[in-house]
DNA sequence: TATCATAGTCACCAGTTGGTGACAAGTCAG
DNA sequence: CTGACTTGTCACCAACTGGTGACTATGATA
């Protein structure tokens, strides 16, 4: 048809997002794509050599997270504020800006019930983001050595990420409401508290 | 071959259970089953009528989940314990317990990315006895006021569950290693510093 | 204009899925 | 023993999956 290399390549990809985003991973075939992109499937493998290296790229080629300076944002130049207010401060962006992301939020839901080299690989890159925020919070303001900060951050970050993933199916989580904005509202309150009154009392 | 109808129908749903444990919800078609229970497929239509209904029944036959009774075990008798002891309490148990329930893990797995009338069934049962334990700890000890526990223990229960999830695939988040004790050593630990010091200071 | 590599099309393959109809083999009542 | 019913077996179906070989259409170059 439009006989354009680059063209029908990008239309995969473009096909591959949409899917992802849509529909998740499960309906993510080789056929679905070619359907969706309008795309005769043998020019996928043509052009990406298989459906692995097709995703692959299309990993590489997204950025599905925040980097630490987008999530710290401009604040980056306020010095010496107090560690927990950092925290709450990262983590309710962290949960804002992962309810955006459909695509990161399949990816999620895919690395937890599959162990691909891709979702792996995903899962690295992620995870160094995640260690890189904590680097710099400790940079920041150093830890307390009484707390275990990296812990405690994980526990709240894999809520946070439950709380996300759950929301397209369910609207409701120990009897919270999450379809209105009043349910997150809570969420939020209760991360605040939690960091608060759990990191704060460093000078006690 | 054994001509024996409940025998037959207790293979199946046995069939069911093992391969929901080991390779999780994906590979668990009529086709898988009934190889798995060595049985011919069509009497899994005959039997239960449906793969859903099939399902369905495995769902109802088992009991995926700890009681409120199970998760206060006998401590139930002790009485005026501080609120902070108690959820921290049923927060360890609840993580202890669910890291030993691989079918319950795949369930959750399951209710994650999809929205079967199956998996909000089970759904309910377990949002229920959630609730019920919230309701168990509130008239135990009444909740603060101006702390909102539940949005507190949704956050928690959220973080607990991802992190069992997790590990399945993957041994390792935000640096820590789940494939030692030690690691969920520092989550428990984790989720002990964050009740204690978020519901504590009730009286001061 | 003839050549030739490239882009795209089409038909096919084997394997698997959920699902069904026809039939053999036991079992039990009359 | 005969008939009826249940349990289990086998063969098949359409639809779909990932994957491939052979083909045509196109456009640039010589």
């Amino acid at each position: 048809m439009v006989r354009d290399k680059e063209e029908t390549k990008a239309r995969i990809l473009a096909a591959v997002g949409k899917l992802l985003a849509e529909s998740g991973f499960q309906q993510l075939g080789i056929n679905a794509i070619a359907r969706e992109a309008g795309v005769d499937k043998v020019l996928i493998y043509r052009y990406f050599e298989n459906l692995p290296t097709l995703l692959q790229t299309f990993g590489k080629e997204g950025n599905y997270w925040l980097t630490v300076e987008e999530l710290v944002g401009d604040e980056a130049t306020i010095e010496a504020e107090a560690l927990e207010k950092w925290m709450s401060l990262l983590l309710v962006r962290f949960l804002r800006d992962l309810q955006q992301r459909s695509i990161t939020q399949e990816i999620l839901r895919w690395e937890l019930l599959e162990g691909n080299e891709l979702t792996q690989e995903l899962a690295q890159v992620r995870d160094r983001m995640a260690t890189d925020s904590l680097k710099f919070l400790n940079q920041k303001c150093a830890f307390p050595p009484d707390k275990d900060i990296p812990a405690i951050s994980a526990v709240l970050i894999a809520g946070i990420v439950y709380l996300v993933l759950r929301t397209k199916i369910s609207p409701t989580f120990l009897g919270i409401d999450f379809s209105s904005p009043s349910g997150w509202q809570r969420i939020e309150a209760a991360i605040l508290s939690l960091v608060e009154a759990t990191v704060q009392n460093d000078e006690l």
